[in-house]
DNA sequence: TTGACACTTCTACGGCGTAGATCATAACGT
DNA sequence: ACGTTATGATCTACGCCGTAGAAGTGTCAA
């Protein structure tokens, strides 16, 4: 049992892992901001370029924490229902950026490769192909559908859906009835609003509207 | 009677805008890695602390150059249809984002409180309103159908719309069909995916699904 | 022993944001 | 005319950052 700290040179029970934990702790509560190679190495105790000796750069380990982290996703096994399947996936992709709200950011920057991804793809995949759509259609939706749970999942974290806190307030009260009079008329509903419930009614509309095939005829989209 | 314009130990015509344009010019084709207040002064010709002196950080910054961005929305104007106007606010935001895609991911962190997006906010609750949703519903609906355009907008920019290109690819393949065969059947329709069409697909269904939960239940706001 | 190797640390470089002092000039009060 | 003040521009310096490269220290096989 070796217990140096200053100035030992000796190899210590020292690997990825035991420095991966740490990482993911720091990014997890002090946010992208917080984090530092540096600091890392400091809650360590160790040299900052021993961290970077198992990981060779500040960005893979940003990368191997995001697997980590987006790889404990929380999947219910598949319903037999493929509506269900996909609220399904939907949800624990939310469940999961509240779990880590500071690193969900991630998912955008470093895109998932992890087995739970793969999972949760073959089951979204699978239920459009279930609710029998075309492989372009389901391949298209498939997608859409992961960007559009990150994308709530994300402003849900920035702040987005809370759009009479903060700064905004004031000014968006201010724009009076007589400009925006449905903004306005809205103001009540945005100050009770009900993440989850929004979420749900989101999720819900994409689903019901999957199965409809007419497209809504407008501007072009290029 | 002031005019207070140029003046400066030596002479020089400086001000926000001059500064706002040459720090926009850099973070939109240097991206935020390739932007900072040093690169900025260097490029103008200036003292790195005078760019601080007119924003007095380099959060400031970039917030205004987020808002300039982000203002530059363009909008077609209302359409008398609920569906097409909100695909069309779909569309202009889409086309922002691939206008500048190196800062749109501001628009989840700095939220917009410009004139064109309490335009294209009035549109939208509008035209949610104008479908028959309560003032709940429509709030939670239109600040979710945000979050979908934002987030499929910034998980294009991202590249995860191309799930076959970069290192995913060989892993992806690898799976083979055994253990994930819907998404082994998707691989050519990933190859050959439309961006466009899967946008339009996405938000079509999304809108197509509105009203599907509940019926028409109180009059509209003109 | 000797050598090869793996792990850790040290040193140093260039870049970053920005606080605070300083300087040059324009505008104003007298 | 003069000095005063205001204001913008600059300079200096501090403490952070990521990381390249060299050097130290231990382990182990031959």
């Amino acid at each position: 049992m070796k217990k140096a700290k200053p100035r030992s040179r000796t190899p210590l029970g020292l690997d990825r892992s035991a420095i991966l934990d740490a990482a993911f702790a720091l990014l997890n509560d002090a946010g992208e901001e917080g984090f530092s190679v540096r600091k890392v190495g400091a809650v360590m105790g160790i040299d900052p370029m021993t961290v970077l000796h198992h990981f060779q750069s500040k960005e893979e380990l940003l990368r191997q924490i995001a697997d980590r982290a987006l790889g404990s996703i929380e999947l219910p096994p598949p319903s037999g229902k493929w509506q269900t399947d996909l609220k399904n996936v939907a949800v624990a992709y939310r469940q999961l950026a509240h779990r880590h709200p500071r690193l969900f950011h991630l998912h955008f920057r470093f895109h998932a490769t992890g087995m739970a991804d793969h999972l949760s793809s073959e089951i979204v995949y699978r239920a459009l192909l279930d609710a029998g759509l075309s492989p372009e259609r389901a391949a298209g939706l498939g997608l859409s559908f992961y960007a559009f749970v990150l994308g709530f999942a994300l402003a849900e974290i920035e702040g987005l859906l809370k759009p009479l806190e903060g700064p905004e307030e004031e000014e968006m009260v201010a724009l009076g009835a007589e400009s925006f009079p449905a903004t306005a008329a809205l103001l009540p509903a945005f100050r009770a609003l009900d993440s989850d419930q929004a979420f749900d009614d989101a999720v819900g509309a994409f689903i019901a509207g999957i199965p409809a095939k007419r497209p809504i005829k407008s501007g072009r989209a290029a």
